[in-house]
DNA sequence: GCCAACGTTGGC
DNA sequence: GCCAACGTTGGC
């Protein structure tokens, strides 16, 4: 299994409206590497869900339940999307300040390009973030 | 609201 | 294929 986070601006989309659709497609990516990501999830990978510009911090994590399919947001180019199902909240939210001050995570996609929007996360980091985030399977 | 980083586009 | 111009993202 591998782990990803991915980013929405809760302007748009936000973590309260995933939990409330449980299921979601994960659309709008325009970006060839993050492109890339999408295509690599499989069924039962985790994300983060992390709020950009507003909150700025991991929320939630989510499911990949269905993989790479044509995304139908993109009138034109093959662009991709996956569908997400929310698993539970971040007991306690991180912050990017947070990851940002931590020294293990220095190479972080998530610091090292910040507008990449779904980015690698190594079990690592993974396991690491979910210890500052109070995270327990539910 | 501003600006830095960076991806994309288009002229040559 | 290079590079300048431009657009977008996202932190502050």
């Amino acid at each position: 299994m591998a782990f990803w986070l991915v980013k929405s601006e809760p302007d748009a989309f936000s973590w309260a409206q995933q939990v409330e659709h449980e299921v979601e497609p994960w659309t709008g990516v325009r970006n060839f590497q993050a492109r890339k990501n999408l295509a690599a999830m499989r069924t039962g990978d985790r994300a983060f869900f992390y709020h950009s510009n507003i909150g700025r911090e991991i929320v939630g994590v989510v499911e990949v339940v269905r993989e790479a399919y044509p995304d139908p947001t993109a009138d034109e180019g093959n662009w991709i999307c996956v569908d997400m199902r929310a698993v539970g909240p971040m007991p306690r939210p991180v912050t990017l300040a947070e990851m940002k001050a931590d020294e293990s995570l220095m190479d972080f996609a998530l610091i090292r390009q910040s507008r990449l929007s779904v980015v690698p996360v190594s079990d690592a980091h993974w396991a690491h973030l979910c210890a500052l985030g109070g995270w327990r399977e539910p």
